[in-house]
DNA sequence: CATGAATGAGCATTCATTCAT
DNA sequence: GATGAATGAATGCTCATTCAT
């Protein structure tokens, strides 16, 4: 990958893909495309990214990279639940509000993921580290029932991805909140490890 | 639409589409590798779908119905907290024994949604009732939290999308058995109802 | 390969290609500049040949059909001597009179060479046994020397080749009888094979 | 064409053209490539030659000198047959051995013939007066036949030229050494001058 | 019912070259 | 001497679609 002390254009490219994926979906996200939305010939982009896996590749890291800080915000809570309930929150928040950055993380089909670096994968799995170390302090101290953390953050993992993929694709009824559908989401990953 | 008297060619055809589709990724979702596989000229397959659009929705409208008659087919139950596990577990191995089904209908979805008759997108809103059924069920025998249905069958939707969408899209942990995980899921799915 | 009826198409296809790469050399060998040529676009080429390769290996083996059948055509002879220089005096002017038909044969770099089916290359080699078989005649008379045949037939096809190539590149001193130096060629050709 | 007081970076250039175009091919000739290989900026080769074509007539231009250098180097003999013989061996070799320095001035030649100075052209031609030469002495001395000596240069040229050629091209049956051919092809052209 | 012929638009990528610094 | 930024043109190829037959 190149790296140049120019990252303006870079910026760029990276904030015009984004919008291009979000606003006019995956067939969009042509090179050519791309560089007649920023006003530079396609081969301009390639000064700045080898080639397309590259670019994708750097939009998912800044999805990822970006995930990361808002989890690393949440502040320290009173409990377990409100722990958890307030990273379940800054996570449906981020996808949401960042749909351009939560959304190329996974819209993505399959083929960018099998190219993407493994070491960097590690990096976002990362973020599941967030879940599953609530999950542990939850259970040493009683009030989360005892199940492997992993297994509970993904659980977790799958209801946050869900509420934020059915809402951004807009298939959810029109005639429910998103802010409704989000607090009974965030009501339920809390029940869901209570001890019974 | 076109509505010949011929079906056996337009089934032939929708079969072949999902098997690319699931076989080779989206970008082999084109007329052209259709109508080669199934030994027939491009022409032909605007016998019977206008274009592209209108076969992409007849494959939705297949695995609406597919998954209108699994979620039909589940048995009653003694319990609501069974039924609703029974249904849930329906849809989450709909959506991971017939991905070619499945992902058609959200993944790409999304870059067909805006062209989908609304008519048959109430349709598919259907299968929403099964959940939204029992949590009413459960609530009025008092087994369940008393929540607006229509937002509690969501919010289970979105475990079960999640679920679904990540397991397909391999982005699961690999140390993790997907059987573990659909159990844990279900599990939260029950346990997110029940009344505290 | 496709083999429709309709082999118009295909000829303007085969002889634009052979002129172009001919007259613009190697680099104008390329589907749009054909396609520009003969008034069709790009794609249509794609109707007729299923990718560059089987354009060119189309073009190959009409240049190896030429030569047999002008090789073929070399009536019978008193003598070895006067069989070999007929044949030669065949191979040479058929690669200067059809340059066209001649250098795609040898002009195009090993790459399309390494792709060509070994079942269509074993036959153009066939075009060597001609003079193999008329070496191994004169080594029975008793007039020409005994070398193996396959080598004498190689090593004249070094000669012939020579002359050939270098002629169409008009490499020759241009104070020289392109038809001098053929004559030239072919009695050495003979000479060498003579008994000595 | 520029001549800066550094030579040294023209020759690493020179070196790597060659080594790409020989290992990779005639694609892998750019300006790019090579820059890249170096380690230079594109740009910087531009400081060196105005462009492509003169850096491609560099090449050749190296070619005919190591060409002459070679020819000068063979020894005195004590025969024309035994000279002729061993001037033949020195250039098949040279074409052989070198082939970086061979192919660029025929294969690639063809493209850039039209624009290559008609002085160096001339100079080029230098290395064929070897070979009248020897013609013009074994003719003095009655060995040879009476061959107009650019004539039979040329002709001699031709089955130099012819197995360099095909061998290099790989177009010599595998079942051939080359050795052999190179062999049968001096002994043909010392024959084909031989008084009969 | 079915097709072959045809096309314009698009794709990712590479190229030789220029220019300001 | 050297470079980064930039570009227009070109490449092989695929696509959805149309139309006459």
């Amino acid at each position: 990958m190149k790296q140049g002390p120019e990252p303006e254009l870079r910026r760029h490219i990276l904030d015009t893909a984004r919008r291009l994926l979000t606003s006019d979906g995956y067939a969009a996200l042509s090179m050519r495309r791309i560089a007649r939305e920023i006003g530079y010939s396609a081969t301009s982009i390639y000064l700045h990214y080898d080639n397309k896996d590259q670019l994708v590749h750097a939009l998912i890291d800044e999805g990822v990279e970006v995930l990361y800080t808002r989890l690393s915000a949440v502040p320290v809570a009173a409990s377990p639940e409100e722990r958890l309930a307030a990273l379940g929150r800054a996570y449906i928040e981020f996808g949401l509000e960042l749909p351009e950055y939560y959304e190329i993380m996974y819209w993505l089909h399959t083929e960018y993921i099998e190219r993407y670096p493994a070491e960097k994968y590690r990096k976002a799995r990362q973020n599941l580290n967030f879940f599953a170390e609530v999950l542990r302090e939850g259970s040493a101290g009683g009030r989360f029932e005892d199940v492997e953390p992993l297994l509970g953050a993904t659980a977790i993992w799958c209801q946050m991805h869900g509420v934020v993929s059915l809402i951004n694709s807009q298939r959810v009824d029109r005639k429910l909140r998103s802010a409704a559908l989000v607090d009974e989401v965030v009501r339920r990953i809390v029940q869901g490890c209570l001890r019974t």
